[in-house]
DNA sequence: TTAGTTATTAACATATTGCAATTAAGTATA
DNA sequence: TATACTTAATTGCAATATGTTAATAACTAA
């Protein structure tokens, strides 16, 4: 059977973005010490289906416009986020009505970035973006386990996004946390000069677990520079960039 | 600026498929050893574009249909196979004239069988549909360094294949290359009951290298069967399966 | 019987990682 | 100023994992 190139197997496609970073958490009662988290930025759906529903910023594929170009746009669009990393995740196509308003494949990209990147464009982002923690009630990042909880607002816990996003959050999570070990991502969620422990901390809160000896298993990837943090409380720490 | 949903951006999405195995090479005058090598299943196109070039089996996806579902329509429709391990590999969309009829997304999927289960089929495959060997100059599966001969006709040497399928195959090989150590992935490529050096092979010819100590390194992965291969040469090797 | 081939295990060196202790450099407070 | 407290950074040791080589086992072929 030839496949004729018309009009009857075209569809919708979008892309789907989790943007990621880390920040302090607020700071407990019981315990002084500042606390890291993950955080997710979702925005506020203003038209149907899920009128009012936090999802990921999102949007459709221009005919004539690259799949990356589409998620960089609809970062600058939706959150005023720029010069960002972004890398492909997947893509979503296996439930035909994903979406109800027909049919849309949509392409999952993975955002990283240091709070402090992201802070300097705030001013551009939409007031219906937020921030939200990520939490797991367990080392794995399943669907069923994860919650997301305002920034702003801790009484704020969602429990149902838009879509199919849950899915693609907690497939973004994986990702990160599978390569992590082995690639160079992690860098994208610190400053160009970091501590070994604010590197540390990335990939703890991505792994879901504790890394013994950090400074050592990174060795080859990082290198000293003569800055260290300024001596504001403590120790001062040595200050590495990516080899 | 409001999302309007109607047609303006809507397009073609198509599944392309590396669908890759393991056989014995054609025995070397010099070495008696039957040495084995990586093989991937193309088609040859019969239309325009790329009329008569070596392509990856792929298609449209139909409107109301899986993209997984599609993978596996068209390596049933085009070289009879069923049954068969299917993974989403990536998503092809970032060069908007990749397909010089119009604007089409293409999902590149990987399949991965060993030799043995795929020749079942063989009577219903296509009979423009052939093996050839993978080649690369470098341990890396880069783009440049690919090449593939034909499994039947060794002067046969294709340089050019059809759209991006050169890169997509390039990508699928260093995704597996990537998490076959960390995964089970190689599994798929060897039948129920294996030898380790069948299982070894198969590492070997991914990653490119040797690996040393195999079965020390997949101990906790297979469990010994009380099969052994038949005795027609030499010392019989214990058969295995996954745990 | 002996050499040749493949399979399998073992022995040893090296590398990596988990764990715990130690030292270093600052702050806070009595 | 002395002391306790906090964070930073290094070191030592045990346990595990891997690279490398050798030894042993089971069969074929001559």
């Amino acid at each position: 059977m030839k496949c004729d190139f018309s009009t009857h197997h075209r569809m919708s496609v979008a892309t789907d973005v989790v943007v990621l970073t880390t920040d302090n958490k607020p700071l407990n009662n019981k315990r002084k010490v500042a606390e890291k988290g993950l955080q997710i930025l979702l925005v506020k759906r203003d038209e149907e289906p899920y009128n009012g529903c936090w999802a990921l910023p999102a949007g459709f594929v221009n005919f004539d416009e690259p799949l990356l170009e589409c998620a960089k746009r609809k970062l600058r669009e939706k959150v005023g986020l720029d010069d960002i990393y972004l890398e492909q995740l997947y893509s979503y196509g296996d439930d035909v009505n994903r979406d109800i308003r027909g049919r849309v494949i949509s392409i999952g990209y993975i955002a990283l970035a240091p709070k402090e990147k992201i802070l300097l464009n705030s001013e551009r982002a939409s007031k219906e973006a937020e921030w939200f923690w990520i939490e797991s009630s367990t080392s794995e990042w399943e669907v069923d386990m994860l919650s997301f909880i305002s920034v702003l607002d801790s009484s704020l816990k969602i429990t149902s996004l838009a879509f199919d996003h849950r899915m693609i959050i907690a497939d973004a999570l994986n990702r990160i946390k599978n390569k992590i070990m082995y690639t160079d991502v992690g860098f994208h969620l610190v400053n160009e000069l970091f501590t070994v422990k604010e590197l540390q901390t990335v990939y703890e809160l991505m792994l879901g677990r504790q890394v013994q000896a950090f400074r050592r298993v990174l060795n080859d990837k990082i290198v000293e520079t003569e800055h260290w943090t300024d001596g504001k409380a403590h120790r001062p720490a040595r200050l590495f960039k990516q080899r």
